[in-house]
DNA sequence: GTGGTCTAGACCACC
DNA sequence: GTGGTCTAGACCACG
């Protein structure tokens, strides 16, 4: 059963989108692995403090990526193969870099300039 | 006058925090400078396609911000000193690299790592 | 004894009626016949890896249905005379080629492109 | 604006994919072109006495699939290019004319007597 | 018990 | 005005 006790809302994003992200964090991070039983959208929205529907909208996108399985009256699983880790961890590490290296160079820093504040900004 | 010539619409964030951060990145890097004029309302929003108070919304809060100043009836115009520069820089830089940095974070990712991929996605 | 070895779970209607429907079309193509006996429920719940309480839920359907025939403790047949193969016939194929008649005419298709379609997608 | 008058509820399958698939038979019947307006929720929620949330869904989805492009504060429209207008031809096409022909076949009918059927109920 | 759909109505950001 | 998100709670089909 996957764990959201490290879950923190942050509440500048839509909310079904941070269990999103939290999902596939954790995929990349390995925390969250093929089989995995997802919680039920009862209990995780009450674990959360947050409305079913917003639990259903986010386990529906997940379900649309074929992250997870649902079906109707059976709990949900989380289903991975080794292309489709690699995929998410493509997809995530990608966006944030790109993100950031775009910014990074409209504003005119030099690569190394980035890498120095990468350094600073890690703690 | 500032040229919206590379202003490409992101579609992902509203129009008006675009128009603002395309400004703001011109300033970081240096193309847009103090004294320089601001398009008029009219004519970007019919340059962009966008609604007239997308336009004003974006002017109203660089306004607010003390990037550009406007007069009624007259053009607008940036004024910048050191100071201010350096604000801007340090926002969006900071906003930028911290948002990255924390994604990979949660990621499980080392910073070595971190700085390898920026390196990969750079180029 | 009916086999279940062509059995392919669909996933997109629920498991009962694709169990339903694989007997109604063992009966219209004639693999099924009158007297034929039924697996058990627990029999067939393990080799399907489903929930007994699924295969309960079709059996009881077919029951309703008059398709086969269950006593307590005893094994379940098929019984079936000329009409009632007839009937579930006429069911089966009036469903299914008036579910497609009707979809292509929302489309715009005419009758002859449709049966072109149907030649099309027959091999 | 797309109109909405020949639209009939059919109540088995859920309101959500019903207004999708109306919106598909238009395009595929050529009724529904690259850049028309979609009806705004409120109003088309109004107009077949369904909740806003139900058609935001429909919305959602369409959008999804690229066939219709939404920006918060602004209308609706369908963007639709000749690729994308004969994929979701194929698709709706392939999936009636697919599914009818498998039925028929684990049926054992035979190819001839499919195009009978289809002429005996297309009427 | 589970997932899926829907209603009723609110709030916010955006144009 | 528009689209997007969320709450609160109901109902149904499924396993």
């Amino acid at each position: 059963m996957i764990s959201f006790e490290q879950f923190l809302m942050d509440d500048s994003s839509p909310i079904y989108l941070q269990i999103i992200g939290y999902i596939k964090s954790g995929i990349v991070a390995g925390t969250i692995r093929d089989g995995d039983e997802m919680p039920s959208r009862r209990m995780l929205s009450a674990l959360l403090g947050v409305n079913p529907n917003t639990i259903q909208k986010a386990y529906a996108l997940l379900e649309e990526e074929g992250i997870i399985h649902s079906r109707s009256g059976a709990k949900s699983f989380v289903v991975l193969d080794g292309e489709k880790i690699e995929a998410v961890r493509e997809e995530m590490l990608k966006h944030t870099v790109l993100a950031a290296v775009n910014s990074m160079k409209q504003m005119g820093v030099s690569k190394t300039e980035a890498l120095a504040l990468i350094g600073k900004y890690w703690s």
